[in-house]
DNA sequence: GCATGATCATGC
DNA sequence: GCATGATCATGC
């Protein structure tokens, strides 16, 4: 044997000579031409390692409890961020039936995924085959005990819902590391039944997030120094109250003060525009606007303001979309779609009173429920990129220019409206003609009615 | 006061 | 200088 099968350091030294090898180069010579379909973790199963793929409720290596996991990393051109995960880390496929009589130290989840063997090859977009491209990176690698503590609570939040007879309703901005991301085709015969409900629900895999995956990267395996400040420094806190309880708690106290004297107490800026949002951070101990916890499980922040009518005045903006690209995208795996499926928001909402003193309100974390995202949203998507394929309508009357993509009028969740530097900022049209910088935005009586919600 | 286009401000 | 979150401005 080329390693010890019962020790998982023994199967990263074998493993570590993949370093800076390709696919195929692993490829034996008398081995008929590996075709390319399946996955390239098989492909080092069976001719690295040499055993036959499975999909045994234990670990790849048995004895060394190791879970194999070859995953794609990818160059960015921000010179700050210059590599990211690919995608998210897909583990163990969520049997609904069974995973209801589970706790998470002994879950089937743990026994298979406690301990990874992960192999990080670079995915180069210019090279066609997959066998060419490069392993760089062989480590083996075991949750932090912050992060298991997390996971747990994830792990945790997932059944829950099960219990509830909601599978139908899982998404990955449920959880902040660990997701219920959807495996398989969306096709009717792959939905699966599931106990506490007659709802059939699309098959799912616990996963490790991509912005966990970029965390692992940076961090575990390139060894970047650079990292952002914990928001929990004493996991401890994390035994008695949920890592979302907890961050509530400590905005709480300081419900019902207005801004000038946070900016005070908690010296932020009182001239600086995202002043609403840096106070919520130095509340929770935060000396930079990044936490590490939010970047690990893609928690943005948004400020919400209330005026004293009880309406929020302004929309929620996102990122500028290009049409060019925008009309090439399919809903499911659309950018707009992906990025509210695995965004978890945290709303600091503050509230105008009678005497225009604005007044830090709640705090609450929120994500866009699966059931809204595939009816509105998918239809608003739809519509604009309907819209932009036939040819936007553009007309001008005075300074402005209206044009016929969705408008918040007409639908009670999302609509379409300018966002750039100023109207000279635009995009091409597939026609050719320049438009100024459109993106998707929440309506602010959805998100009204969300906040009320949680109520 | 709503609807929708236009623009500001901060951080990287 | 751009991307992105946040907010302003105008006409009905």
């Amino acid at each position: 044997m080329k390693y010890d099968l019962y020790s998982p350091e023994s199967i990263e030294k074998y493993a570590k000579q993949l370093i800076n090898k390709t696919f195929r180069d692993i490829l034996p010579d008398k081995y008929e031409e590996y075709k390319g379909k399946g996955n390239l973790g098989q492909f080092i199963e069976k001719y690295f390692f040499e055993y036959e793929p499975n999909s045994d409720k234990d670990p790849d290596f048995k004895e060394a409890g190791v879970e194999l996991k070859v995953t794609p990393f990818k160059k960015n051109k921000s010179k700050t961020k210059p590599y990211s995960a690919k995608e998210r880390l897909v583990l163990n496929i969520i049997n609904f039936e069974s995973i209801i009589h589970e706790s998470f130290y002994t879950s089937s989840f743990l026994n298979k995924n406690k301990l990874l063997l992960l192999i990080f090859y670079l995915h180069d977009f210019d090279v066609p085959n997959k066998l060419d491209f490069f392993i760089k990176y062989v480590q083996l690698f075991k949750y932090p005990k912050e992060d298991l503590k997390i996971i747990e609570q994830d792990w945790n939040k997932i059944v829950e819902k099960i219990r509830l007879g909601k599978a139908h309703e899982l998404s990955e901005g449920d959880t902040m590391y660990l997701g219920a991301c959807t495996k398989g085709s969306r096709k009717k015969d792959s939905y699966r039944s599931q106990p506490y409900s007659d709802i059939k629900a699309p098959q799912r895999a616990f996963s490790l997030k991509s912005t966990y995956m970029n965390y692992i990267l940076r961090n575990y395996i390139m060894k970047n120094k650079k990292t952002y400040e914990p928001i929990i420094k004493d996991t401890s806190i994390l035994e008695k109250k949920s890592f979302e309880d907890f961050i509530l708690y400590k905005i709480s106290k300081h419900y019902g003060k207005d801004i000038d004297t946070l900016c005070k107490e908690f010296q932020v800026n009182n001239n600086s525009k995202n002043k609403t949002t840096q106070v919520a951070l130095r509340i929770l101990g935060l000396k930079s606007n990044k936490a590490e916890e939010f970047e690990k499980a893609n928690i943005k922040v948004k400020s919400i303001r209330i005026n004293s009518n009880g309406k929020i005045a302004e929309h929620m903006s996102f990122p500028s979309f290009k049409f060019t690209e925008l009309i090439n995208e399919q809903w499911y795996t659309s950018t707009f779609r992906l990025m509210l499926e695995q965004t978890k928001f945290f709303f600091i909402i503050y509230k105008f009173d009678e005497n225009n003193n604005l007044i830090l309100e709640k705090a609450m974390f929120w994500n866009m429920p699966i059931n809204i995202l595939d009816t509105e949203v998918m239809k608003v998507w739809l519509k604009t990129v309907k819209i932009i394929k036939e040819g936007v309508q553009m007309t001008k009357i005075g300074k402005k220019t209206f044009n016929n993509l969705p408008s918040a009028s007409d639908n009670p969740v999302s609509h379409v409206r300018p966002h750039g530097r100023d109207s000279n900022d635009t995009y091409l049209l597939p026609d050719g003609r320049p438009m100024p910088k459109q993106s998707f935005w929440l309506n602010n009586s959805f998100i009204l009615e969300q906040i009320k919600k949680d109520e």
